[in-house]
Parts: C-alpha cells; structure tokens; sequence
DNA sequence: TGATTGACAGCGT
DNA sequence: CACGCTGCCAATC
C-alpha cells in the first residue's frame, strides 16, 4: 500500500482557492518529516492527471520549480484564478492554506 | 536487498 | 534579507 495513494486521496480534498504545503501533506499522510517523500512521490506522478499538483506549494509559499504542466508561471496564474491570495510570486499561507477538517484526519486515519 | 534519488523543511551564517 | 548545509521519508533503479 504505497503512502503516494494516500498524499493522492489528499490533494483532491483541497477545496478551490485554497492550497497546502508539502509538510502539511506530508503530516496528513503520515509523514511528519516526508515533505521531500510527498515531493518525490509527486514527481513520478503516476496519476498527473486526477491530482492538482497546483494546489501544493512549498512552505515558503512557492510552488515547486520542475512543475509539470507548463512551468510555474502557469502555477501561479491557476492559483490566482481560484482565488487563492498571492504575495508577490507566493501565496500568502496565512489566508490561503487550507485547513483541513478533523473528521477528514480521522477519515485518513481509518485508512 | 542495498544504495541513490528528489516537486522539501528548518536552522545557521 | 539571501544563500548554504543538513536531516528525513518513501519510491525507484
């Protein structure tokens, strides 16, 4: 049972207009240190498709540089589009990062 | 089975 | 404030 499923089932979560950084994820997974796990696992992306890679921004608020669907400038300009707030050439983590709900965390949990 | 990789994070300089 | 080094985890070769 790969984690990457689970980092997948993740990202569909997050609501429009909202994003989250690896570390987050990386916790929701299961993985309080596996930022870099979630990276990797993102990187092969086998699912490309079905998961908005877009929503997944590193802690700084940047999104990541080898982003596979046109480049980060692309990124950006999605993000804008869902409303998420941007400061400068990063989002504003402070307004924009998701929250998730408990009951999701004890859904993934069960899991 | 073991070693290396890779879309990161955090702290120090 | 910007740049660099080290630590971590899972997936892949």
């Amino acid at each position: 049972m790969f984690k990457s499923q689970l980092v997948y089932k993740i990202l569909g979560f997050i609501p429009k207009g909202k994003v989250l950084t690896y570390a987050r994820l990386a916790e929701l997974a299961g993985m309080p240190k596996g930022a870099r796990a979630v990276g990797n696992v993102l990187h092969k992306n086998p699912d490309a498709p079905r998961v908005p890679c877009h929503r997944v921004v590193a802690s700084d608020g940047r999104m990541g540089s080898n982003y596979a669907l046109g480049g980060p400038a692309e990124q950006f300009k999605r993000l804008k589009e869902e409303g998420v707030v941007m400061i400068g050439d990063k989002v504003d983590l402070e307004k924009s990062l998701w929250h998730p709900p408990e009951n999701l965390i004890l859904n993934l949990t069960n899991l």
